[in-house]
DNA sequence: AAATAAAATTAGACAAGACTAATTTTATTT
DNA sequence: AAATAAAATTAGTCTTGTCTAATTTTATTT
């Protein structure tokens, strides 16, 4: 298929599309860690691919086989997280990096015998929706922690964060996915969040912190 | 650790190693299907890190680091070989393919994890013994179907050739691990040999054919 | 609108790992 | 032992994907 770089843009490309406003070099360089040099380069290479089209005025967009390619590989990512933590005992702190490589190797079954092996799972350990064989997939969660109201109760459906410190960090308050969270009060000082975490003891976390759980 | 054609050159090496005579750049080259400058190079490089020693007596010989990492590497790709045919699925002629792309993943705990996950297994699906963690094996079959005497019977216990056109020709004729392999006659002519399968219809193979087969 | 800041782009360099072509070394024949 | 063949090595090139530094373009301030 492709190098592991051009699939690595196209996933940063992708991830980026889910947000919103338009997808500019350097946008995708902070994303990779690279510099905007090395973007430009790897742009004019994925649009004579006719993987992405770049205008000056809309930014980077996926074609249609762009897109298909990315969500594939989103596909065999979140596959591979279910399987190392169910199957193979990892925490959810420890999958991501290892799901990083795996989401790489290409075999024309290899994605759907997984998927079935594990049941057809919908969300991965980290509440993301798992793209289909046909690229559709279950609406990504969206709403936050920090976007409640006060007072009110919501379970814990995905984090948007999946680095290791946010995760440990997570592990060591006991929240996973589908802990219930109430939040009691919002510091506006500095938008500190006041947290009952399964109707236990307060906690006080911050704004980042609300913006990176969502709830449902 | 390191990169991906270091680590296809220590598995080579690895590989060579186990037949015998001194292991040349070009015994290499031919290995790997690269030009022997390009192993000139990788030479160089892989006894800097003290991984190999190359002495133009000796030929290149794995130290005793680069032994534990190739056997390593070994271990990887027969576990993942287990599992792509075991939980996934897959004929034993598809696998190889694949494992060669996920023997190189690494992380700290996945192959004693997989191992575990797999029940400890000591052969590979192609008959060849699992690395354990501390990078012992059970001796690899030896006796080829070849060498055996006329008259004799015999089982299949690992396949030398993996690859799938081979593997292909053994499905066609129903051979796999464990089949009963009577060698009814050694044609002098071009040493092809004629077997009975499974105590069934007499087939002629070649010479190379049985060469590939090793029986107990 | 001019000045300034930020973003995008170009130009040129570099490392890894492959190649080809030429040369040197080693092995094998005659 | 000389001639020849084979293997090993060197030198130089290429591609991929990165980088830095310099320049140009675009956006934002004042």
């Amino acid at each position: 298929m492709y190098t592991l770089s051009e699939e690595n843009y196209l996933k940063a490309i992708y991830r980026l599309a889910l947000g919103e406003g338009k997808i500019t070099p350097t946008a995708i360089a902070e994303s990779l860690g690279n510099n905007p040099a090395s973007v430009v380069d790897m742009i004019r290479k994925l649009s004579e691919k006719q993987l992405i089209e770049y205008d000056k005025k809309k930014g980077v967009e996926l074609t249609p086989q762009g897109l298909k390619d990315a969500v594939l590989i989103v596909r065999r990512h979140r596959l591979w997280e279910v399987f190392l933590l169910e199957k193979l005992g990892y925490h959810w702190d420890e999958i991501h990096d290892i799901a990083e490589e795996l989401e790489h190797i290409n075999d024309e079954t290899l994605a759907d015998r997984l998927e079935k092996f594990l049941g057809f799972p919908e969300y991965d350990p980290h509440g993301d929706p798992i793209p289909k064989a046909n690229g559709k997939m279950a609406k990504p969660y969206s709403v936050t922690l920090a976007a409640m109201k006060t007072g009110s109760t919501c379970q814990v459906a995905a984090v948007r964060d999946t680095s290791s410190a946010f995760l440990q960090y997570l592990l060591k308050l006991n929240i996973g996915i589908g802990t219930q969270i109430q939040l009691v009060e919002k510091i506006t000082f500095d938008n500190s969040l006041v947290i009952s975490i399964n109707g236990k003891e307060h906690t006080t976390v911050s704004q980042k912190f609300g913006d990176n759980i969502l709830v449902e």
